[in-house]
DNA sequence: GCTGGGCGTTAAGGATTCGTCAAGACCGGC
DNA sequence: GCCGGTCTTGACGAATCCTTAACGCCCAGC
């Protein structure tokens, strides 16, 4: 059965995600503020953290960098409407995913799944497969309707990126620092760029991407 | 038992993996720089070596340099999140994986018994077949169109490098410190001349190669 | 309806890298 | 010392890639 902690602070939202949560058999245990919550992550393990950023006695960003230094416990971040610099520097700390409040169930449920789901198993094999192209990271090689596909030095880098942290959100000067160094974190024409050009040569419709996704003012998403 | 050799230099992490390998039937050893970690590979010759990029005493890829000079034991790389510059440096150097932390132990656990399963059976290929030539990786051989093609020592270095790696892409480091040694890392010019040659001698159309196929900016690929 | 910001797309230049050739350095054998 | 073969080095046009700017689109906010 798969353990989940919700820290949270409205009594509300940890009503409703303990009776929904239970529902589909998830175990479920809760904490109101940051304190309890990282010594509850220490104490019981749990298989996923869903994690309000809106706590009384710490920031969320700060119980993030308390978890991500010794586990790598999935983190599914709530956030309330319009704080985008708070989301950005959660994702930036390692958070996995991030639901806006108010949130829909179905959607937080299905986030949880693909966030346990991902850190369940590390496929052994470094060839990532979808239904229209595969990635094999060892050999650098990327095979699209059986014929190689052409990359160039940086398109291989953001796609390698992305594809290593399948599923997950990753922040625009997450990428920009990672394909272009520590010194680039705002060019993010060069993003827009690139994204495109990968998007051109995998995508089936490029103009409506299925796989390269982007989440507007966030940063992209690999969707496998 | 498989005997494996983590050096780190964070006495929480060594405990760590210490026990889950130790609980999987591992025989652990542990050394916590790259001096000592070092010295213990070549005094215990272990099955597969887990190495933490930053250590307090030398650069990690310094330690896989080190190694890879008289050893081919799988080389399994720990580093944060983030810094694929380093990821690369130390794949270029000869690494077989690398996890980031913080990372999964599952994850770890399996790309560790690829590792050793990779290295355990050395089943080489002795002779690799194409549509226009042949070659005997054991004999040291190349045939096309049933007759002996004379190599220099270089050439054969360096299409052994490739062939041996039928398919995967092979940076321009990588084959430089393969053929022509640690110290030589950028003298990219030799690769061109070399790899001219070799096309010469053995491509249909040398100046439209079909098997000795260079990726621009990253590196070259035999296609089988 | 207008405006501004973020995103997608395209194209052109300038910079970098690659292929090719050839001449000189090096080295072992005779 | 001579000589054949091999390796290094430099230079150049050609191919490729990166950067940058401009423009259109969509959507939110006023």
């Amino acid at each position: 059965m798969t353990r989940v902690l919700v820290i949270d602070d409205e009594p509300s939202i940890l009503r409703a995600l303990r009776i929904n949560l239970t529902a589909r058999n998830y175990e479920v245990s809760t904490a109101s503020d940051g304190t309890s919550g990282l010594a509850a992550i220490a104490r019981e393990r749990p298989d996923a953290v869903i994690l309000d950023l809106g706590l009384p006695d710490m920031d969320g960003t700060q119980v993030i960098h308390g978890v991500r230094g010794w586990s790598a416990t999935p983190i599914i971040v709530l956030s309330v409407w319009g704080a985008e610099h708070q989301k950005v520097a959660a994702l930036d700390a390692g958070a996995d995913d991030y639901v806006t409040k108010p949130f829909g169930m179905d959607e937080l449920l299905a986030r949880l799944r693909a966030a346990v789901r991902r850190a369940a198993p590390a496929p052994d094999e470094p060839v990532v497969t979808t239904q229209d192209f595969t990635v094999d990271l060892a050999a650098k090689r990327v095979t699209r309707d059986g014929a190689d596909v052409r990359l160039t030095p940086t398109e291989w880098q953001l796609l390698e990126v992305l594809v290593r942290n399948r599923g997950r959100l990753i922040t625009q000067k997450q990428l920009l620092q990672d394909v272009w160094g520590p010194s680039y974190g705002s060019e993010s024409n060069y993003l827009r760029v690139y994204v495109a050009q990968l998007r051109r040569k995998l995508e089936p419709e490029p103009s409506r991407p299925r796989y390269l996704l982007t989440e507007p003012g966030m940063g992209y998403r690999f969707q496998g």
